[in-house]
This record gives C-alpha cells, structure tokens and sequence, in this order.
DNA sequence: ATCCTACATTGGACATTGTCTAAGTCAAGA
DNA sequence: TCTTGACTTAGACAATGTCCAATGTAGGAT
C-alpha cells in the first residue's frame, strides 16, 4: 500500500475501491492531470467510477493537503500530488507540457514592505513560462 | 479619447460604440473584473450590448497586449486593463480583493539554471496571497 | 451627403468544467 | 454477520466560455 492510502487510512478516511484508483492515478512524479484526465485514468481500472466521486475524492485530496490544485491556464484545474515538497511549475507556453521546479529563494521576500499594502502574507506561487527544447527546436 | 481608444484606432480597430464601452469600463488602476462584471457595466451604459462582443473584445485587447488574462481562483478569469507597467497580483484568501504590485527584483532570476530544464524562459507570473487588513482584523 | 462593403454585433445554441441532490451501496466496527 | 453512517452514483443544474448565421454599421469611396 502507497504512503498516501496509509495516510488517508489514518486520518479515519473509509479506503474504497474509487479512492484507491484515484490515489494510484494520481501517483509519480512531474504529475499534472485534469479532473477529467485522473476521471478518464480511473475508469480503465474501475470502469463504474463516477464523475462525482472523482470531482469529490479530488477536493479532498486538496482539502487536507495531499495534493495541490494548480491552474496554469484558465482552464481546467490540474491536480499536483507533489504536495510535500515546496514547488512552483515551469509551463511551456505552446504545448503547456509542466515541470516542478524549485526557485533557488523565497518569492515572497521580492516583495518589498511598501508594496504589501497591510496584507498578512501566506505564500507566493509562481508560474515560469517559455518553450521547452521540443518546441523550442520545431 | 483615451490613449487607449486612439492606440485601437491606430490599429484600424473600427471605433464602434461597444468597443468604447468596454474600454471605458476598463478605465482605472487597480481594475480586474471578470468578462460578466465588464459585461454587466457595459450594459449600464449601452443596454443592447451582448455578451459574445464583450467576450470578443476583451480576446482581442488581450491578443495585442493592451489587457493582460489573471485567474488567481481558477473560477472566471479577470481582465487587468495595467498591461503597459510589469506587475504582480497580491490577492487576499478571504475576500479576493486584488491589488497590483511590484516585486523588487526579477522572479525569473530566482530559478537557477539546472531547474529551466532547457526551456527557453519568457516571463514569471507570481500570486501572492495572504490577507488584507479589513479580513486580517475580523 | 450617400453608398458600399468588409468588418462588427447579436441572440441563441452549444461546449466545457464543476456542483449538487436523492436514492442506493458498502466498509468496517460491534 | 449485522448495522449504520459514510460513500457512490446518475443525472440535473450552474457557471463560464465559444461558435455561428443573420443582421447592422463605420468609414472609405464616390
């Protein structure tokens, strides 16, 4: 069993069959899919999994921190399961393919004092854009 | 006129009075409303305007670079008529005020060679989140 | 000033993404 | 094994965005 099924286990979360298949599609690295991406994923192992579950099971995964949501593009929001390591994304503007990277510094202390207007800072996210070397070479 | 209606104009933009409206909705600083709040302000003015021009319109000032895309909540994407000054966007978690703002420095700078994993990087746009005082002090 | 016509607008159908609900199902503790 | 409350399901609904054919009009041409 996956780190993140004994986790889920722990935090008193009943382990059905819809859960587990959302946990495995959702496990690896650089990891980036759509609600229907991990939706169309779980069905070829768990051919009865529904729309429903998937959207609930996912916002889940979000709420507790398992799993980030992560909107590069105004579009459908794309699950990261790279929760435990602090990460901003590198998005190729033309096949918008998504890297994890780690900047070599804090983003929120490029933020100046006079520019915080009174707010409470939480966090910085950060989306890198440019070509990768597949269409950067076609 | 406003500089921007004779920037459209020097384009060849046909001047008609919907383009106008929407331009002057998106008169002002710290302005980011999404295409229905344009569109509801554009109807104040000009009651006959339809949803699909606004939507055209704001694609089109979009695509020449006079108004820049923002979606910090993965729900409607907002417009942010400030494209001729670089900036960020500082966003409160509770009530989604969002401010414009300059970081000190280039973000790009923070991400370290071995981490571009060959893309050629364009630009990096950051989200800084946090709370504004009036929900800061509730 | 009027006419022409290519470009712009309109209303509504359609597409995509996400949310909600009522009824049925099942994991896991007793 | 039984029971029960949590989970899942199908499908309706909501929010946001796109597309198209019919109609209108800005601005150059006359």
């Amino acid at each position: 069993m996956s780190d993140l099924l004994q986790r889920l286990r722990d935090r008193g979360w009943r382990l059905t069959a819809q859960r587990r298949v959302v946990a495995e599609v959702l496990d690896g690295e650089h990891v980036h899919y759509t609600a229907d991406e991990v939706h169309a994923r779980a069905t070829e192992k768990l051919p009865e999994i529904s729309r429903a579950t998937v959207y609930n099971t996912l916002g889940e995964l979000v709420s507790i921190g398992e799993v980030i949501e992560v909107s590069t593009d105004g579009r459908a929001k794309r699950y990261d399961p790279n929760a435990h390591h602090s990460h901003q994304h590198l998005v190729c503007s033309r096949c918008g393919v998504i890297r994890d990277v780690r900047p070599s510094g804090d983003p929120l202390a490029l933020l100046p004092e006079r520019e915080r207007y009174g707010f409470t800072l939480d966090e910085a996210t950060v989306t890198y854009r440019g070509l990768c070397p597949s269409c950067a070479s076609a």
